[in-house]
DNA sequence: TCTTGACTTGGAGTCAACTCCAAGGTGTAT
DNA sequence: ATACACCTTGGAGTTGACTCCAAGTCAAGA
């Protein structure tokens, strides 16, 4: 698989995917002989995984350490288990935050000539 | 209310309260006779309200927007609603999002010995 | 009076995560 | 054979959201 057909794939620009590479958030690919890029299964679904954490909210940075830990095999099972449970917690929090924020959106579409505009309006009178 | 008294209510620093103001997300604040900004109860209620919108996921520039049309008057209370009801979506979209890496996680966490091992331990063998 | 500390400004610097660019190589279509 | 599309690299530039800094003002306290 090339980069282009990678790319269309996973919805990343071949810059991105060549740019995770550089960071070792990916492998390094393998190359043809004219130095091309040849993505293989295992390398996309290590991308798809990839991409699975980072839309969990991890920063490329913790997806690098994981994808480190993992490259060292077994003995860091249990330190990559702790990411993950960080990560688990992290995504909970967020979760519930989200949830309160869509209670107040749909508070405030429900109520809109109420507490939207005295909100602001208040604050706004004041530069007059 | 001094900038430092707001600081430590809203758990932004200084520097991010003169910066929002800067960029227009919240008001220009009234200065005491030496120039020194004296924030009030309408102004910390934007501010919880920019922040609440900030927490959802909203980016600065939407949240300027909508507090644009909030200056503006009531005329745009319906781009404010539809701005709202965007961004509905967009959590909407999002916990589902999380609910999904959530479940990954757990089963991964669940199965430490398996998946996870296996996803990232194929692409690491074509390092060697 | 002098120091201390909190505030002011405009502007520069930082960080994450890309995104773009120039210069060059290669393979296929006309 | 030459144009075209697509690939390569290293490195520079961009964006969003801060964060820090220098130089200066001001008021209260020793």
């Amino acid at each position: 698989m090339t980069i282009k057909e990678v790319s269309k794939n996973t919805g990343l620009t071949a810059d991105t995917l060549r740019y995770y590479e550089k960071i070792g958030m990916i492998p390094i690919i393998r190359r043809d002989e004219n130095g091309i890029r040849s993505y293989n299964d295992s390398d996309i679904r290590l991308i798809n995984f990839v991409l699975r954490l980072k839309r969990a909210g991890m920063t490329l940075e913790k997806i690098i350490e994981y994808v480190e830990l993992a490259k060292e095999g077994d003995s860091t099972a249990e330190a990559r288990k702790k990411l993950l449970e960080e990560q688990r917690e992290n995504i909970i929090f967020r979760i519930s935050e989200l949830k309160e924020s869509l209670d107040l959106i749909d508070y405030k579409i429900e109520h809109y000539f109420s507490c939207v505009i005295s909100d602001t309006k208040e604050a706004v009178e004041n530069l007059k």
